[in-house]
DNA sequence: AATGAATGAGCATTCATTCAT
DNA sequence: GATGAATGAATGCTCATTCAT
């Protein structure tokens, strides 16, 4: 047709993505996806070799720049101690920003997907954060491990529900992350 | 068929708790329950009127003591101030405890199914509790009501993952629980 | 059990004619039939070999007496011209009042058993008559057969229906079906 | 996929015509009638929403002129009295030579459908026509409704059965009708 | 590139009948 | 004789993917 192909690409995109956030991935069907691009089902296997190639291509870059900033960037910055938390939740805010349907997609709505597993990652990643930083170097040996898990899970959790629900600019975002850390983690070592 | 009765039903409950439980129940197929459990897909029939059914055999008592102990009982006891978290905390535990798979279901599997809100109704009712009990009650006006709510989700969500990963004794399970909640809510009118 | 067997075998038939009376033979499902009776599915096939036995079972002496009294007696009879249709329909009366149900499931509910041609057979005698006694002693060459088959299966349905939603005395029955016989084939010979 | 689509479409209803015919709306299968059609059964519903939606593709047109020209036009043209059923008749005759098999399944073939009813409401019309023009009129108390409901199944039983085995010119066919009204209904006032 | 018909395996559910107990 | 669990084939329907056009 006269629309060019990118355009064509970029319509199947946005309806998946609509699609995969609002009935996830497994749930999602190719029809309505293709309904909501206003093209036919078998056109989007002229731009995508499937679901999950579609998904791949959606979350690709968020992917990367997730794995760029936080699970190599961090891992270096292993240093910086205390402000760990704080400066992980400040690199996944950006991602966020930058791509935020996303983003949401990602830690919501991968179900059944290979990315089922990146939420559990991050927190992960947290976890070892909380445990290097917090538990370790504090006197109290008998820290459980399944504590730094469940604290890292609530962080991630937390922090995804003020993605998912916020609505407004971006200081009140900043705000909210930064009470919400601060109730969580703030001053966490006096307190553990 | 020379199986008696009582054990293929309860063989059917089982492979129906672990398939709910790791596939979630939307997805989860009578093929493979029945497959599990080692009989034909017709005959669950014998014993369970529908996917339906078998989910709400399985929740039932479950949710039942949900509801009395945590959504009535609570509720009357709106005096207990300060500590009512904690005893929340408690009384989920006690359910959990008396009900371990099926509350893991119930919170973490019934997408698809009429229990698909109940997790988010007790985030609610933990989320009213921070607003009345914490945040009202300080002098701090700039609080967001979304704080509260991604407060009430990490808790929850963070009880849960204690839940789902505990494999101790129920002394380690409630001191775990214990210094989960001081960690996030201890303290927390001084620190807001 | 101490209910004798053949107080069984009634319930069965019973519970039986109910459901098929008013679901239809196809339609009707052993599972209800057994519940309606007060007993288990596999138990009707220690009386009955199976749905259709059960239908045999049923109708088999009100099929007897239709045959016996309609398809035989009458063809003998063949010399009461004028009276036929009337005498058809009295005898017809007189199967309906010693087998009321039965003669129902046999006209209205055998859709998908091996009876379901029983009334066409009765229409095709009425047809007969119809062609017998008025058509071909008539002077009308042109007559059709068609129209004694329609008038022959008209005066069927209307018997049936008026057998069906009656609900008083005989006398109220007899009337009625007088009065219809009277409108649809009284001087017909003339009215041709 | 070599056939054209509209030849598709116009084999599957025809092959669900004849399956609808023969075997009532509710013991066709998809199977069945997808293998008539020489498709799979999914294929079916790439035209079709499902069986309803395509017993409605084939009776649509039908019950649409069946509403119009018999229901709403003559309750219009109640003032015409006597002709009164013969109107009728003509009206639903032309409704059948317009849609002979989709007429024949609306009259035959539709229990279990939402069209179940349409055969009761046409006779229930013919029977309000001859309680009002006849009996109503005439000078007997005595006159049974359910006499008027019986004649009016008989006439539209008969009307069925003539439209569904008559085989001729349509001149033929309006003679048949003729004669069939004329032998139930004619001169019916004198003889009540 | 675009279409959308076609496929085939999957889904939950029903039911007459069988059979070990 | 009685049970009701068990079977297996059937029901309508969905969906990611393929492919002739």
């Amino acid at each position: 047709m006269q629309v060019p192909k990118e355009e064509i690409k970029k319509r199947i995109i946005e309806a998946a993505e609509e699609e995969f956030l609002v009935s996830g991935y497994r749930h999602s069907s190719m029809r309505s996806i293709a309904q909501q691009a206003g093209i036919t089902v078998g056109n989007i296997y002229s731009y995508f070799s499937g679901k999950d190639d579609l998904l791949d291509n959606i979350l690709q870059s968020t992917i990367e720049q997730l794995r760029k900033l936080v699970f190599i960037d961090i891992c270096d910055k292993s240093s910086l101690s205390m402000q760990s938390i704080t400066y992980i939740t400040e690199v996944i805010t950006k991602v966020f920003l930058d791509n935020r349907t996303q983003f949401l997609i990602l830690m919501k709505s991968v179900a059944g997907s290979k990315y089922e597993n990146i939420k559990a990652e991050l927190i992960e990643l947290v976890k070892q954060r909380l445990e290097n930083d917090l538990f370790l170097s504090s006197s109290k040996p008998g820290s459980d491990m399944l504590l730094a898990d469940s604290l890292a899970l609530a962080l991630i959790e937390g922090i995804i529900n003020i993605f998912n629900k916020y609505g407004g600019d971006e200081v009140r975002l900043a705000n909210l992350l930064n009470k919400f850390l601060l109730l969580i983690i703030g001053d966490i070592q006096k307190r553990l």
